[in-house]
DNA sequence: CGAACAAATTCGGACCGTCCGGGATTTTCG
DNA sequence: CGAAAATCCCGGACGGTCCGAATTTGTTCG
């Protein structure tokens, strides 16, 4: 009499171990008004079930079915003309998702929510009924709105720095560290006129993390000149040229690769003289050194984060939304100098994570 | 035929599932060769043997009804003598690790690791013979290396930054975003020259992310008068009165309540002429506002990441280490002017994120 | 009003890996 | 040769989950 059971409390109730197992769940298969009796009658037994024990039974019993354990959910939305960039960006996530995805035995399927594609209720309806209940969001333009879905139905990750409505999980790049890690590297690398390149737009939606970290690196590492940083609104080439001339950056970090002619056509030998490091390698065609933002790595953790949260039955909304990051790897290119190999078992070949 | 499971590889093999399972893990009761036959036609079949769901069937099987509890090990690696503010945070995080431990179905016990403690090699063998499988690493001072501990054996969870030795995946307030969120509070609420008066060593240590999120919110902040950060090694009121006698900050963030005194002696009024946010809330006794890191939430964090992981049976350093930030929040405090209602909705009362 | 059909709700079966009692076979020994 | 002992292996039960099937309830239409 000591240790009621799910058996011996079903019994009591005159209900199948079953219900009672999904009702304790709050499984939707269970009326809700039996869910309630059920609970309150576990309570007045002092019944309580063992998570670990149904976390494990969980994965043994869909461990036989194997193959199909479900579909996730990519979307996208787009609200304009998205750029080139942005949908090199979304298919290398999607390829780090797809393999996630299908490794866990997942499937994958994208829907496009916008102006020219679903409006966020038809997206309701169709998740609703294909049963889907895994999410992962495509970064979009701006701060999207998407508390109109029905959230108690799904779980759901971001990838990217932040979303408001509603507050989910994120996952994205850390691009605060890895202008840290960069400007050591460059610094280990003998460059000591660090300059800093950029558009406020794009800093702007980061939170300035690009600028914050150069800023404070400027400051504190030993030895550095410190050269402004040069905001744009638009790419212009007078702006930079006349900025590159009064300061003289030993090494450019920019996004844009098209700077490199400019910094030619001032007399700049590249590696020789200066160097330029693309903050952003999907914008190069691999001419030049780059920051590596791993996207598809992204894509992998953002599929594992979902997932994991699917198999414990968690959804809605998190009660505090948290962002997981993954460090930016530096591309070696002609535009950089190597490494100098202080010691001998630093191999340049090898990538240098920053 | 992806997924073998115990029973199958019986089939094939002409034994039963008993025989199988004890096989597997050594015991006497079946005959050394079959032991050998069996293990070599796991390996070939593939069969993996997840320990956590042994245990849990142990368990099971053993103390029928009891609840049974998995294990995580909350190690502490203590250098020397710990600051106060540190076992502070140490006890908040373990208050969230606990919580959700036990909602989880495990128990946490802490190891001390350290010169008055265990060493790594003595833990190995503890957390070996005790089967335990899940860390979670309390913060450190400076940068720890624990690369000797069997890491194929360990599933774990770093709650600071970063380690590198293992690299691992850690957990950890966002101070950056925190300090973002904050002086756009700040600058909503009428603040204009807001100062940041910081010690460099602790600040070293986040990699600059309070000062690199000030210098660059300063910059674009609209109205700003800048106001020089004011670094220091140790805490110095002259450098201080000076500092604040010059600039005139309209509102102070930093790590030391103390400060408060020193502006009331120059004249400052709080919350009237002046204002006063802690950058940690676990260095005040609630009699002025502060960022409140949410540490309970953080152990909580890091503790399903390490309980996700030991169902999934992933185990040894992961592949690419990733960081999970949660947001600071700013709590009200005396020393702060509250925000003005613009719309009737924002309620005094609650605590803003920041 | 009732039949046909769809949706909601509940149930039964199969399953996971472990432990223990016990069965089957072989060996030892009187 | 027979009995006891040793060795080796098997079946049942455990608690909780998942999935398909069964049963009940509700709805539409002739």
């Amino acid at each position: 009499m000591s240790a009621p059971t799910l058996r011996s409390l079903a019994r009591e109730l005159g209900l199948s171990r079953t219900t009672l197992s999904d009702a304790l769940r709050g499984s939707p298969r269970v009326k809700a008004e039996t869910v309630a009796r059920v609970r309150a009658a576990a309570k007045a037994a002092g019944y309580e079930r063992n998570p670990l024990t149904g976390a494990v039974m969980s994965q043994l019993r869909r461990s036989r079915g194997q193959q199909f354990r479900g579909v996730l959910a990519v979307v996208e939305i787009i609200a304009e003309g998205h750029s080139p960039l942005a949908v090199r960006y979304n298919d290398a996530l999607m390829d780090g998702i797809s393999a996630r995805a299908n490794a866990l035995g997942f499937k994958v399927e994208r829907f496009v929510v916008g102006p020219q594609g679903l409006s966020l209720g038809r997206l309701d309806t169709i998740l609703h009924t294909r049963g889907i209940q895994g999410l992962i969001l495509l970064p979009a333009v701006g701060f999207p709105d998407l508390s109109a879905l029905s959230w108690s139905r799904y779980t759901a990750v971001y990838a990217d720095y932040f979303i408001d409505h509603p507050p989910l999980h994120c996952v994205c790049c850390d691009h605060y560290r890895s202008m840290i890690a960069l400007l050591q590297e460059l610094h280990a690398r003998g460059y000591r006129r660090p300059g800093l390149f950029i558009e406020i737009s794009l800093d702007e939606r980061l939170q300035y993390r690009w600028e914050g970290a150069f800023l404070a690196l400027q400051k504190y590492l030993p030895g550095i000149t410190q050269v402004p940083a040069l905001q744009v609104q638009g790419l212009s080439r007078e702006a930079f040229t006349a900025w590159f001339r009064q300061y003289d950056p030993d090494v450019v970090l920019g996004h844009f690769p098209e700077v490199m002619d400019w910094m030619k056509a001032c007399g700049a030998k590249l590696p020789k003289t200066h160097a330029f490091v693309c903050l952003n390698s999907l914008r190069t065609a691999g001419d030049c050194a780059a920051v590596d933002f791993q996207v598809p790595q992204l894509g992998s953790r953002a599929c594992e984060l979902v997932v994991g949260q699917l198999l414990h039955n968690e959804f809605g909304v998190p009660s505090q939304p948290s962002l997981t990051t993954m460090l930016g790897r530096l591309i070696e290119g002609p535009t950089l100098r190597p490494r100098v190999a202080a010691k001998k078992k630093k191999a340049a070949a090898q990538p240098v994570a920053v």
